[in-house]
DNA sequence: ATTTTAAACTTGTTTAGACAAGTTGTCAAT
DNA sequence: ATTGACAACTTGTCTAAACAAGTTTAAAAT
């Protein structure tokens, strides 16, 4: 048996997914969720909180916990999610096109500096994919893993999904990423793989990956279609 | 005395920010924080939680909090942060342009359909600003306050700053915000405000603001040069 | 020297209780 | 009818304690 708190989350998300719980609506009280699950007030509450944290909810002191208009999942970058995992949400067909593939080359730093201070030119693994929705190549995707976490990638992880390698058949614990979205010029390659016309714009996504135990591990550059590029936030005003 | 969590969140933040305890280094103990603050061990470790939240700190089972390289404040969408506040914590003269405003006009419902399912046409007042940093015309922020929560806008709030009046002289309590970022062509408002070229892009943020009670209040559309745009994000891999 | 074991640390989860503080409805006094 | 006080709800904060589980170090056994 495992963390109460989280299954009453994932049972309350459910229900407010179900529409059991409509938006507008307030949730059973917290002595009335000790009850139904057979839990102490404060696990309850811990529960309550992570909803809040996700934009499912919003509590109000003395009146309850209200359902929230929530955002549906949203292509493709909010959270940390793998491309694999995000296609599976969505309805769309999605092909994944490896088409650059090098081992033992440096990072390249200049392209992360806005995101880190200090960096080195360690060795990586670097690894080019176009991702194609619904047969239109939308995304490019570069990523650079550093050797000395993922000493030797199987090219065919990353013809399936990183993610699932790195989690499943290595047991690493993906923890958390610093992202930066910036808009940019469409060079060469972008118009080429993503057949961009002269003078088109891309939406780039930078992003460094960090583990359980705080080390960085993976750098990521993904530039988008500026046509298809959507990215959603929930955000809460965070008092003085 | 109020909140002791927020006060410990608080001076540890603050001696983060100051580098009294380094990146790559641990904080002290739960069982020493109870000692250093006289305080129990569930409020130090809600303001750890805190911390691990924004981004300052990774906690490691059996080992410790870690600080980690923590993004420093992004010009100019992260959060829920008037243009004002982000103005002041960075090092930039600004100035705030005020060319449009209009009373009892319809809330434009097709701008934010993709933000929220169900919304009407409802009473607004509009205000349209230009910011200019550093002497250029860089952001339009066309914002749409519900007139049910704010019957009479004051100029004056709109050329000083709006979060400021709501929260100060209205008392209202700021929440939350679903915000949603995309890339567009510019129209001729942007080419003539923001000095653009045929052909360019700008990034487009809308967002909807709601008060602590759950109601949204607040819609706005903003629009920033392509090449000044950037955004930044922290996020945390959510498990399962 | 190597391996195993145990102790002492760390964080993670849960409990039961207390008090503060905001909201709502009821009943009594006006 | 209006007002005021109160009771009964709600969430917010904090405490002290217990046990689980991961990490590290050192002592003990091999």
């Amino acid at each position: 048996m495992v963390n109460k708190s989280a299954l009453v989350y994932d049972d309350l998300r459910q229900k407010i997914d179900r529409d059991v719980y409509q938006p507008g609506t307030y949730l059973p009280s917290e002595n009335q969720l000790c009850q139904l699950y057979g839990i102490s007030r404060e696990t309850g509450r811990k529960a309550l909180a992570e909803l809040a944290e996700d934009g499912y909810i919003q509590k109000i002191r003395g009146k309850g916990s209200i359902v929230i208009e929530h955002r549906q999942y949203e292509f493709p970058v909010s959270g940390i999610v793998s491309y694999k995992e995000l296609a599976e949400k969505m309805n769309v067909t999605t092909e994944n096109v490896v088409y650059g593939f090098e081992e033992h080359v440096s990072l390249p730093v200049q392209m992360f500096t806005s995101l880190r201070v200090e960096m080195t030119a360690e060795p990586v693994t670097a690894v080019k994919r176009l991702r194609v929705i619904d047969g239109e190549p939308d995304i490019i995707d570069k990523d650079y893993i550093l050797t000395a976490i993922v000493p030797k990638l199987p090219k065919a992880a990353a013809q399936d999904s990183l993610y699932a390698y790195f989690e499943n058949d290595l047991g690493l614990e993906i923890a958390y990423a610093t992202k930066e979205i910036t808009m940019e010029p469409a060079n060469d390659e972008d118009r080429e793989q993503l057949h961009l016309d002269p003078g088109a714009y891309v939406a780039v996504v930078r992003s460094v990956t960090s583990l359980a135990d705080a080390t960085p591990f993976q750098f990521t550059e993904s530039r988008h279609r500026a046509d298809k590029f959507r990215f959603r936030d929930f955000a809460r005003r965070t008092k003085k």
